[in-house]
DNA sequence: CCTTACATGTAACAAGTTACATGATTAG
DNA sequence: CTAATCATGTAACTTGTTACATGTAAGG
């Protein structure tokens, strides 16, 4: 549900095509809610039928026109009335948890290389984070407030993984105390 | 795809029918991999199907037949199999920080109103976390393995939650800022 | 020659949610 | 009388993933 209010909200801060927007997923939602230009393209399909979007078709020679979408009237209003109603929370679904549950099946050679696996995907993730902080948001003070907002979503990212990096910590101070043994 | 190891897992613990799965999984695995009684019926049922466990119906007047359900060497094989290879995770999906993007669109009043439903959801999680690690994970030392691995488990909830929590008091410590403006 | 960027999609599938269905027994 | 517990499911729907399809132009 809340694909396509990034769409909206995206399309809110300037009108592009569903390629367009497919990069803007990429470089700066792929943290907050990723999408495939598959889902994009469908979602701003049924956005247009609802007339939440309006399309402009642009001639091309050689390939497909592009369509350029942008947010109604009728989009601004459905996006404000749902930032206006809190949302519910995703579950959590951690196929490393379902491991840790398994209890003995799981031997300590397994668990070390989940331990070192996921340090790999959460460590250069966080030193990411950490670059672009520095890069653009160096004096947050200073910055008008929808730059702050996103710092602000920023430094969400950085403090999961920093609670994820500690917490494996801790699992790997047990899975070394276990090897000892 | 790892709700079947989910199942696999506590039938391995101790066979059960899909009733009584359904109760641990709301009791035990609620924060690991949520998942409701229809969910829980069609995959056991395609665990039988595909001889991952065995089943075994215990007829009962007045009420639906139990049915048993139990690993088999399959099974046990299929879990092992599974647990040796790290896994991909899950991507974040997050309403919240898609408010955030939103940027201007997102009146102070609102952004307070989210704060304070992520506040309302997260703290009391948070004191239950951490009044069953004082009930059953008190020296956790002196468990057995298996146990303390599910506390690793509830560590991990902690950790996040106690991360949540401090990132939004920084989102409050900027909404006030804003508010006093 | 090969890959990447450009630009759009369709189709099949998997996973999860919500609504509906049945029917006895027990506790308040 | 009402709600919860026990015990199983089916069906429709939504969301997201993976595979497939088409075709040009530019850069190494």
């Amino acid at each position: 549900m809340a694909l396509r209010y990034a769409l909206l909200a995206t399309l809110n801060e300037t009108p592009a095509t569903g390629y367009d927007v497919t990069q803007r997923f990429r470089e700066r939602l792929a943290n907050v809610w990723p999408a495939s230009h598959q889902q994009i393209y469908k979602e701003l399909g049924r956005l247009h039928d609802e007339g939440l979007v309006s399309m402009q078709a642009l001639p091309q020679a050689g390939k497909p026109d592009r369509k350029r979408y942008a947010v109604t009237d009728a989009g601004v209003a459905a996006l404000i009335s749902w930032l206006q109603q809190p949302q519910p929370f995703p579950p959590v679904r951690s196929p490393m948890l379902v491991k840790l549950f398994a209890g003995d099946l799981l031997d300590d050679a397994a668990l070390a290389r989940e331990i070192d696996h996921a340090r790999s995907q959460w460590q250069p993730t966080l030193n990411r984070y950490r670059e672009i902080e520095q890069a653009y948001f160096n004096e947050p003070g200073r910055l008008p407030r929808h730059f702050r907002l996103q710092h602000l979503a920023l430094r969400r990212g950085i403090v999961a993984v920093e609670a994820a990096l500690d917490w494996l910590d801790e699992l790997e101070a047990f899975a070394a105390a276990a090897d000892s043994d």
